[in-house]
DNA sequence: ACCGGAGCCTGTTAGC
DNA sequence: TGCTAACAGGCTCCGG
């Protein structure tokens, strides 16, 4: 569900209730959703750590807590954050909950329950295999075109790839692919340096769309106060299959991609 | 090196 | 309306 936009939604809207705030408890009622340490570990390391900051890398939210812990959180799918009064009736998604020093809880509710928690010493152990921040200084037009160059790899998969740039998800990298009047299935190594800036200018403002919007609540993602993000309202192409292009009135195409389905119009994208 | 497919899960949607 | 199959915003593993 939640892509580069979402998670930076999420990270915001957890700061005022959990910065300062610190961790007494952690339950779990689905184990595969702990992926290191054990339970019984976790438990241990986090109890008594206070929030000292939340960021986002990637997808993932990071929680720097005293004593040099870290807890990362990937929602992948349908993960949900949100923090709740101890007193509210318990949600059966709810599968892992971190209670406060303030008879409030932190819920991660995941229907799907492919989300995952960490708790780690040093960050880079999970952190340390993706690319650049699409939105950070060091992501430069040069930096995107030594990456394109020498390889040969499908543009919308690639885009997905999260060792290549850090964040894009389904949503963003069609939305991208569109700005930049790029063939979802052009070759990386086909691009001229004005379509490498083109495809650069595009994820940034896509993404940057994305978080001043407060995310895409096109299926189930809601910010963690319940209420809806605004993307859903700026696409251009994602799921929007039939219909007119915006830009020339051209039906909008779905295609299959990297086992992905892929929107585009073939008019405008070559 | 890269691609396609399966797998992880459950709920929703599309199609007959 | 009811059933079934396909699909879902993520990511990893495996074989070719």
């Amino acid at each position: 569900m939640p892509e580069l936009p979402e998670v930076e939604t999420v990270v915001r809207a957890l700061r005022q209730p959990l910065v300062g705030r610190t961790f007494t408890e952690v339950r779990n009622y689905w184990p595969r959703h702990i992926v290191t340490p054990s339970l019984a570990e976790m438990q241990e390391r986090v109890h008594g750590r206070t929030v000292l900051s939340i960021t986002r890398r990637a997808k993932y939210l990071v929680f720097n807590l005293s004593g040099g812990e870290t807890l990362i959180i990937h929602l992948k799918m349908s993960g949900h954050l949100a923090v709740v009064d101890s007193d509210t009736p318990p949600d059966k998604y709810a599968h892992t909950i971190f209670k406060l020093d303030n008879e409030q809880e932190l819920r991660f509710r995941d229907t799907r329950k492919f989300g995952r928690v960490y708790l780690v010493h040093d960050p880079s152990d999970i952190l340390g295999h993706l690319g650049p921040e699409p939105l950070s200084d060091s992501f430069t037009v040069a930096v995107l075109q030594e990456r394109l160059q020498g390889r040969k790899r499908v543009l919308k998969p690639l885009l997905l790839d999260q060792t290549f740039v850090a964040g894009i998800g389904n949503i963003y990298a069609d939305e991208a692919l569109y700005y930049a009047r790029l063939h979802p299935e052009r070759h990386s190594d086909s691009l001229s340096l004005t379509e490498i800036e083109a495809l650069h200018r595009a994820i940034q403002k896509v993404l940057q769309l994305g978080i001043e919007r407060e995310g895409a609540s096109i299926a189930m993602y809601v910010k963690p106060d319940g209420s809806k993000g605004d993307m859903q309202n700026a696409v251009a192409v994602f799921r929007r299959t039939g219909d007119p292009c915006y830009h020339c009135g051209t039906p909008i195409q779905r295609m299959k991609l990297g086992g992905r389905s892929t929107h585009f119009c073939p008019t405008c994208q070559s």
